[in-house]
DNA sequence: GGTGAGTACCATGCCAAGATGGTACTATTT
DNA sequence: AAATAGTACCATCTTGGCATGGTACTCACC
């Protein structure tokens, strides 16, 4: 089986030359492209030579985390598994990193791993190190939480209160008229209310919606106060 | 040093005989609790037997995901670190074992990698097993979309149309007598949306109100087409 | 045949929010 | 001193969304 073909991109000469021997003296592990700069990076897509298997990219390029917006482009253009490299664990660039398409989030120090870290990018198998995965745990909890109060929130822009009341007394199991007598008001306005929060639903069972509505929590009343 | 002491909670009495002996085997682990049911596990808590530093933790328990609830319940309850244990490789069960706090999400038929994932997440040093890596990046990827998507909306809800119209003046470096005569509007309308605005955000300077709304990419026409 | 749910319209009245412009200031810069 | 930006109010008018109720149906069920 052929060599994996790796790309570096590091702006410090030292640290690419290093790294890249060391990489090499790997006997599966093949340095196919070294850049410094951005620009080279960019030349090296543009006339196709885009024989990457595994891209290790450092996200600080001349004093500008520009191995961020770099990644995209190579992972986009090229398919290949971006691996970021980084002298510092730091949240907001893991993130970044991820959201860029990053496969991986490796500390330069422990390099050592590195070779290991390559051969699951490039098969296809690659965990996250244990550094990312921590922040990345963190912020998913954090965004999955988001993720329903969005929806939540999109819930309650499509329905007005009124509606809403009628479909929580739907929920306890009154009828229609019942739900008029208790309100004062009139058989048609339960109706129409009804058949609004339908229409805006896309729904055709008033049962359905008001499970709906109060699957997402949208009966709990917001005075802080529990109904006794 | 004393062994990590790992709690199993799984509903095949021969899968948990197995692995109970497995990991027992290994000469750093020892398997203090095993349950088959969660009722056990909360009796267990609430006796105040909280002496896990690893929870394996199946997801199926008696045909349902129950496990994914428990596993909240044990990771508050005593600060342990939960493995979620599958037989399958199901997105939704991952991304909800995650939220519940679990470390890690790992495959039945892989038990061989457990003694080192458990080992990881005894030392606070878990990565993310592949399967459930490979999810996680997709999901994570799409939370931070939903993320942005969702301050935008804020800020949408926040500022009025007119306000925002002013702002995008501002940005382009009109002066306020400038725009008023640009719009065919009052000075005075011109200083009211501004300060309004400028209320709303909680800032003091135009400009920066203008900046922001441009890097949320509040200024761009949602009719489809450019401004030439 | 009566009752309840759902569908498709329409009309009316109301009110909060937004847009507009006003008075009267202060502070800063040129 | 003049121009510009910002702050703190207030008044008016318009509009869209919402609540309410109406007519006129269909469909399903017992």
């Amino acid at each position: 089986m052929a060599d994996i073909r790796v790309w570096i991109v590091e702006d410090d000469p030292d640290w690419l030359r290093g790294l890249s021997g060391y990489l090499d003296s790997q006997p599966d592990l093949a340095v196919t492209f070294r850049a410094e700069r951005p620009d080279a990076v960019r030349e090296a897509l543009a006339e196709g030579g885009a024989d990457a298997d595994v891209v290790l990219m450092d996200i600080m390029l001349q004093g500008v985390p520009a191995g961020i917006e770099l990644a995209e482009e190579v992972s986009v253009a090229t398919g290949a598994r971006v691996i970021m490299l980084t002298s510092m664990e730091e949240k907001e660039f893991i993130f970044r990193s991820f959201q860029a398409g990053a496969i991986d989030y490796q500390i330069k120090s422990e390099y050592e791993s590195l070779p290991g870290a390559i051969r699951a990018a490039s098969a296809r198998r690659a965990p996250i190190s244990p550094e990312a995965a921590e922040r990345m745990r963190e912020e998913f909890r954090r965004l999955k939480k988001l993720e329903r109060e969005f929806e939540v929130r999109k819930m309650r822009d499509l329905i007005t209160p009124s509606e809403l009341q009628l479909l929580e007394l739907v929920d306890r199991g009154y009828s229609q008229s019942q739900i008029a007598e208790r309100l004062v008001v009139s058989i048609r306005t339960v109706k129409n209310h009804i058949n609004h929060v339908l229409k805006k639903l896309g729904l055709t069972g008033s049962k359905e919606a008001a499970r709906i509505a109060r699957d997402m929590g949208l009966f709990e009343r917001e005075d802080g106060k529990g109904q006794g």
